[in-house]
DNA sequence: TGTACATCAGTGAACGCGCGTTCACTGATGTAC
DNA sequence: TGTACATCAGTGAACGCGCGTTCACTGATGTAC
């Protein structure tokens, strides 16, 4: 979020809109964006009321293309964190680590995102159908044993949703959070079918990417964090 | 919710007060507090404006009566659904088939109580306590296998939550949505350690419960639904 | 049972604050010559 | 390089709507006798 602080040099336009996108991501991480006033946005944007409606329609639209750049954040380091990887089962833990990596860099957007996409099982994410593809091959590998890839689906996002929460809500250290991620992926890869001992091998190599502080590094974050 | 519709002969106080909550619940399942004008409330309950602050401080402490009144209703069914079972696995099975049937039999509570606690860990819940004590037993007497209990929390509420936003989504009929719910709670309780054919069997009987439509009955619901 | 009265919830007009949104003006940036 | 100009984002005062909340009054309910 932090490093491509547009420049003093970048067009005036640029840095408005990056400065209110940082403002609303800092509110937003804390209520809904009802409650939260334009006044209290271009306040801490440090940018006249009048420039929010210059570049956004209105309040929504503004809340829109935050989730925007967070989306696409989080479907970058998805897809950087699976490249080559073929075995099932280890791409559906490297992702979940993706999202943890993604929530202990990037806590704030990692908060807004778990409130948007809180309580809905958003079966048409673009994500869910990348994890639909790996439980379906999962399944034909004999890998993995589970009833319904539906209901495969639901489970991992379900898990996956719900240890980003108490990532949040708990904030230990960074040793803590990745011992938590390995527990839980063991847990959630044995439910899928994996036999307990492979289960918890795949979840330590996993989230050994979240071990070394520049996990994440080369994936580009949007301009505007 | 329905049943208990306040006969006329009942104080004037509770029927307008009922009046009020119903109509909050029908609302707060669609959009959150901040974003429901009172105006809306009153309308759709059929009574003063000044009424509502007769019965409520203001809108934080109408919409806390109302998650208070749901969440006194959903401990109720899983109390109830556990009396008298002592296997863990079971434990869990048919606490979770506890919500997926108050999900069926209420969805508009459901669909406030999911808005309300997703994306939230709630660790301090009076329920998760009783999950927690669940799966210490169930590791205590080998039926679990699992890391540490805190991370089995988090698997499970993460499960759950999900399986009810799914229920609330694609609004498929009981019968399907009963078979989900035994797809879940199987790759839940393989995952928790059970063996794949007992967990199989376990949810299959957990889910029972829930193929008659009495499903729920004998547990009061509060007197305001 | 009938009547007079006390209690208390219901009512809705009124208030004023704060909100989202607008717009005429300012001034910075970049271009043409 | 210097000057004149065009473009366009930034500004903040102003607007008016809709909101949460209040309160003096109404009328229903239940009680005393």
């Amino acid at each position: 979020v932090s490093p491509p602080i547009p420049s003093r040099q970048e067009p005036r336009r640029l840095r408005t809109r990056a400065a209110l996108l940082r403002a609303g991501a800092d509110l937003l991480a804390e209520r809904s964006i009802e409650a939260i006033p334009v006044n209290d946005i271009v306040d801490r944007a440090g940018v006249a009321k009048g420039s929010f409606f210059n570049h956004f329609a209105d309040k929504d639209d503004f809340a829109a293309a935050i989730a925007a750049d967070i989306r696409r954040a989080i479907e970058g380091r998805v897809g950087v964190a699976n490249e080559g990887v073929g075995d099932p089962a280890m791409r559906v833990g490297r992702g979940v680590c993706a999202y943890v990596d993604f929530a202990l860099s990037q806590p704030r957007e990692a908060r807004i995102m778990l409130r948007a996409s809180a309580g809905t099982a958003c079966a048409d994410h673009p994500l869910n159908s990348g994890l639909r593809a790996d439980l379906a091959a999962g399944c034909a590998s004999d890998r993995f044993h589970i009833g319904g890839v539906e209901a495969g689906v639901l489970y991992v996002i379900g898990i996956c949703q719900m240890l980003l929460a108490g990532l949040m809500e708990r904030r230990s250290d960074r040793a803590g959070a990745v011992a938590l991620a390995r527990e839980i992926v063991a847990l959630l890869l044995t439910g899928l079918g994996v036999p307990a001992g492979e289960a918890a091998d795949t979840a330590r190599e996993a989230t050994r990417v979240l071990d070394d502080q520049t996990a994440g590094r080369g994936v580009e974050s949007p301009a505007s964090f």
